[in-house]
DNA sequence: TGATTCCAAATCGTATATCATTTTCTTACA
DNA sequence: TGTAAGAAAATGATATACGATTTGGAATCA
């Protein structure tokens, strides 16, 4: 029986192509660390646990090879990605910059619902610090930094930050988890750009004040982090 | 014999699957503007002339899929990603943006011969306004930019700005096909954040100037350019 | 004539089968 | 005992085959 899969015949709903399927199932293991990095990936064993060819498959892998949640080796096969330190620091980096942007360029289209849903975002992020819970933190982290964003008109901007943010799904939590004194600065400086944001900040403003909220968050991460390689 | 294709057990060599030919072969025929935007591309007609069996092609297909250079409908099949003019816009937005932010973390990084071979470049761009030809133009004006980017140590980043810039890559010659005049002020921005690097501006304003650099090549294009919707 | 239904061709989606490569285990030899 | 050669197993890569879905057109009817 394993897990129970959609009916690809729904009737009714829009089926999903056995790819698609065969996409999501590897996906959810691997974003819910059910597969850790460097997990095998092999289609045959895929296969005969989802009930469908190697077919299907290994186009759902290549896929995820796409996104960078897999990693293809010819001839030997599909891995989860691993977490090299380097990368992970150099994604930060750029979401940090892909962030900032759409932040700013969001900050017209940005309604007083919209900073109030932030606000209370925030708000709840401050009470979890008290009882603290790296998972629903990192999950309220996003929803957080997802609203500011989310009104940015460049839907291609959206696209690529949410590409980055989902590379490092996998491990976000680790941050918090790793540096616990960290999310209550975090919780800090998104207070400083909700301020700013109200206060009628210029967007380049903003924009930085975004890009150094996760420079700092990575600062914090590679200072609790001996370098191992 | 069609296109003479690379033996997949070239000698010595290390052989290319026929996924990885079939996807330089599409996407040469992509780029280069022998598949139009909207050309249908057919697994059967593909895998015959390229001699192979469909499964390869169609990984290949999925691959240029996630590129966003080609678009996939169920049960339908696929076809070169179609041009929207808006989407257009975004990338290029999302590309100054991503090419500012890369120059400005590699000017630490950029050494006199750097900066000499841009500079070099940039008097070829001169030159070359003259006797006007937009694709040598565009192809300098992409080693120009790469020169300066490349050297940025985060390589995400880097990763980052050359996709965005292939994404554009088979319609970009025609900012500059139909903006003649646009080429000349292009050379002058160049010059302008070349100055800027060599006299040690800060990396706020040479990520500044690259990026006013797209949005003016984006202006100059979308007011040469009656939205046709 | 125009709309509708139904059939056939085109094409994709998936399964099964075969070939190629890599890995692992065994065995023989120094 | 350690190492190397070779066979066997595992697995990926590709080919072929077949069923499913869409699409275009022919035939029918009002």
């Amino acid at each position: 029986m394993s897990t129970a899969v959609a009916s690809p015949s729904a009737p009714g709903g829009e089926s999903l192509s056995k790819a698609q399927i065969a996409y999501t199932w590897v996906r959810e293991r691997i974003v819910s660390g059910d597969y850790a990095p460097g997990h095998r990936l092999v289609l045959s064993t895929l296969a005969a646990e989802l009930d469908m060819s190697v077919v299907p498959v290994r186009e759902a892998i290549r896929q995820l090879e796409a996104e960078g949640l897999a990693n293809f080796e010819r001839n030997v096969g599909a891995r989860v990605a691993m977490i090299d330190e380097a990368r992970y620091v150099e994604s930060m980096e750029a979401l940090g910059i892909l962030e900032g942007a759409a932040t700013a360029m969001a900050l017209s289209s940005i309604s007083e619902e919209d900073l109030a849903q932030a606000q209370d975002l925030n708000d709840q992020l401050r009470v979890t610090l008290e009882d603290f819970d790296p998972k629903t933190f990192t999950e309220l982290n996003h929803r957080f930094h997802n609203v500011l964003t989310c009104r940015c008109p460049n839907e291609r901007l959206i696209e690529l930050v949410n590409a980055e943010w989902e590379k490092l799904g996998h491990l976000r939590e680790s941050t918090f988890s790793f540096v616990p004194g960290r999310a209550a600065e975090s919780v800090a400086e998104h207070q400083r750009i909700l301020d700013l944001i109200e206060n009628r900040a210029t967007s380049a403003q903003v924009e930085a004040a975004v890009r150094e909220h996760r420079s700092a968050t990575l600062a914090s991460y590679l200072a609790a982090h001996p370098n191992h390689p």
